[in-house]
DNA sequence: TTAAAATCCGAACAATGTTTGGAATTATAG
DNA sequence: CTATAATTCCAAACATTGTTCGGATTTTAA
């Protein structure tokens, strides 16, 4: 029972993180070197080294947090919206989370280290993508739920998991141009986000 | 009249570009150094700063050809199909790009130098989109002629620029996720980018 | 042929991620 | 309490990166 020294480890591994979230959001991830982390919290470099194996792994954490907070503001919104409305809410949820934090969202999609999915076996990569607490998981179990319903029309080939594949693709693409080739593009994009959403809804309910 | 020189000088420009693209698609844009992309053409890494100012300039040209790339595979669809065909044909043609030549993609929309949008006159940047030989600007050609077709139909806050952009981030992200979440991912994902076109093409040609 | 310009490269510079060796501190054992 | 072990931390060094500098070599212009 040694929780004094693992307390502290855990909070200097925290600050480190905190650290590096900060310096990426404020002059971007190039501007992320080990010993500009390291004296933004009056260490030096090779100190980090007893608590991240690496810088990539630093980074993985990052994503790892913004993983998490992604699904927290899909989480948050009201579950007891109908099945559709509810899709559409978590899928705007999705675009703004992009939109406020894009040095974040950035990271986790293009920045990141690739997960190994090749040589993994399937079954892990599924697990990864399905698992509680997933922002896939949680539009997996919308969509199942306006399944369940009959607000969602199942074809033949176009079930739940291409309806999810579906959904992500929508609100990845805006969210991804917007966050890169779009970005400070003037023109106001929220309607026709909107028509956009809505009229992939009306796909999902049927013929 | 000193075309020699500028003929010789052109040649190894494009000797460097060459190579540069070559090192990317095998080995990825992280392995692209300039002493590897001398050696492979027998330089020395000094010597690359006769024909470009810096590293980022070279990937900006690999990038303004895979821009041309782009272009030419839109543009090579039949331009005799009805409008809406037309249009589901180049949205295939960018998807198919992307998971033809990921590298590239990936380079052209993440890894790419970002343009500065935000100091340059707005209307650079339309035209930057818009222009004649970009693949935006096909795409808002070939709406174009589907509303004047009467195929496409306008609706308030829903007109060319909306159609665009909505067209656009569809097929975007279908293309990134498959080249950077979702890639070796398992499922056959075909079918269900078909039924997500085709939704969309129901939702442009009216209620 | 001579002067000027364009090419090309070895060497060096600053900055990067990471390793190493050991000093200081803290916990555990006898 | 002491001695041993483990943890924490850092200065220094290493390899690799993009880039610059000075000069040698080659090509063009006069």
């Amino acid at each position: 029972m040694e929780t004094k020294r693992t307390r502290r480890h855990l909070r200097t591994r925290q600050a480190i993180l905190d650290a590096a979230r900060v310096i990426i959001a404020e002059e971007g991830p190039a501007a992320l070197s080990m010993r500009a982390l390291a004296d933004r919290i009056d260490y030096s470099a090779a100190g980090l080294y007893e608590y991240f194996g690496s810088k990539e792994e630093i980074i993985a954490a990052v994503c790892a947090e913004g993983q998490q907070r992604l699904y927290a503001a899909m989480h948050a919104v009201d579950p007891g919206l109908p099945p559709a409305e509810h899709l559409h809410a978590i899928g705007l949820a999705y675009i703004r989370f992009a939109l406020e934090h894009p040095d974040y969202f950035l990271l986790m999609f293009t920045t990141a280290p690739p997960p190994n999915q090749a040589d993994a076996p399937s079954a892990a990569v599924h697990d990864a993508l399905h698992g509680e607490g997933s922002a896939y998981g949680l539009l997996v179990q919308t969509i199942q739920r306006g399944i369940d319903a009959g607000a969602f029309l199942v074809r033949p080939g176009f079930g739940l998991d291409e309806m999810a594949y579906a959904a992500w693709t929508l609100v990845h693409g805006i969210a991804m141009l917007r966050t890169t080739a779009l970005r400070h593009y003037p023109l106001d994009l929220a309607a026709a986000d909107e028509q956009v959403l809505h009229n992939f809804k009306r796909g999902l309910q049927g013929t």
